[in-house]
DNA sequence: CGAGCTTTTGAACGCAGTCAACAATTGTGG
DNA sequence: CCACAATTGTTGACTGCGTTCAAAAGCTCG
């Protein structure tokens, strides 16, 4: 586990300029937040419900997942997360996990104290905003994805699921010719969609069929995106990407 | 529609002091913010997808619930909201609606210009962040009903939702003797719990005959929280009610 | 190259949706 | 205060989407 600022890399953190271009000064201070990279196997947990976290955990590479179970092992996943996300900001103020974190590919992940981030916070208020607005945008998903799993058939759901992957993807420059990773089982699918995985292998079955996506390996081709989008119901004004 | 501060009422805001215990001058802060009350019948939209509103609203009396439709007009209520509760918070950050609030039963809400919260988050750093908690607190309840809504039963799923209304309720001091008012239709019901209005009348039938609520007129009386907490798969740290 | 996971297929079952009709309640205007 | 309209709640019957169980085939990786 190594320690920023060590890397040429800069941070890329989701959204931060949604609101405000930022002054070279605040820019800087986000720089200079010390982070500890750390890189993660498919399948481990990053933090589990009931953690009191003093870190806030930002994607680099790859991708996770924020998940809870039924007292009956039952598993829903509630959120992809991809490079620039932190899943669990929430945790700067909520101090126990309702929640729990999994990397679902291979990923690096880099962690930044609370501390720091609250210095950060205090000292830049247009930060705090953007930070704040970043969660907002998390809960804006959530409803969607309520409306989704409430009232749309697992077909829909699933071919809408695709449609937000492809834009937040596309946001971070993880897509070239419609094409993009997407390293989930169908298992992990189905726990996203809330249905059976073997209900799920039959969707995308009909995905494939009805020409919605083709997939080779991980991959995944969006070959119409108007048919996708009208088959999903999609629509990405609940993503907030535009002010 | 008058505005405070005219009336004796003081200001009751969700969760405020869940962090810090506020100054006298933070109180009087909040207390001095310009409200404009008005009274909406049952039914009647507060605010509409799509709108970019330049206030919040707080819930004074009443319930209201915040929705979004498919395409296909299905309706899914993905939050209710009690006196103290302020629903569309995130407009103050989200510049478009991406869901529709409006009012359940017959209610007063409180219209606070973003300005006036603007300017009380900027002069003190400790209501924003008691404000950016309870948006974190909301997108918990969202993750929470996924969970629901994805992985149980209709009538795990029903129990559940009676389980956070009673203990929500409580908080506000709507609750005697295990006894509330909840002045929602089926189809209501139903569209919180993502099922038909038919299936929801059954479910209501089997939570009856098994002892878990009472119904009389729009009142509910949970005679065995235990029993209710137990069939709900209800585990309330996702309310963050203590720290 | 074999163990373990993932994907695929088939078949039976069941939870929940839809349609239709009726009863009960609430609200409204005469 | 009553009659009528509209909404809400209830019941029955049929249909179907999605689950479960079982088993085989395909990948992946040590």
């Amino acid at each position: 586990m190594s320690t920023f600022p060590t890397s040429p890399n800069t941070l890329m953190i989701r959204g931060l300029e949604s609101i405000f271009t930022l002054s070279e000064e605040e820019k800087q201070a986000l720089q200079d937040l010390p982070v500890q990279v750390k890189t993660l196997e498919a399948g481990q947990d990053i933090v589990r419900l009931g953690d009191r976290p003093s870190r806030c955990c930002l994607i680099l590479e790859g991708f996770t997942c924020v998940y809870k179970l039924t007292s009956e092992g039952k598993r829903q996943i509630m959120a992809l997360n991809v490079p620039g996300d932190i899943p669990d900001l929430q945790s700067l103020h909520l101090k126990v996990m309702d929640n729990s974190i999994a990397a679902i590919s291979p990923c690096t992940v880099g962690f930044i104290q609370h501390e720091a981030l609250r210095n950060v916070c205090e000292r830049y208020p247009r930060i705090t905003a953007a930070f704040w607005r970043e969660t907002l945008v998390d809960a804006a998903i959530f409803r969607e994805w309520l409306l989704s799993i409430g009232q749309r058939t697992a077909y829909a759901r699933t071919a809408h699921l695709f449609c937000e992957i492809l834009i937040r993807l596309k946001v971070v420059g993880l897509v070239e010719n419609d094409t993009f990773d997407l390293p989930m089982t169908q298992i992990e699918l189905a726990n996203t969609i809330g249905t059976s995985p073997i209900h799920m292998n039959r969707i995308l079955q009909a995905l494939r069929a009805d020409g919605l996506i083709q997939t080779q390996k991980k991959q995944v081709i969006i070959p119409d995106w108007e048919k996708l989008k009208k088959a999903g119901d999609f629509d990405p004004h609940y993503l907030h990407l535009e002010v």
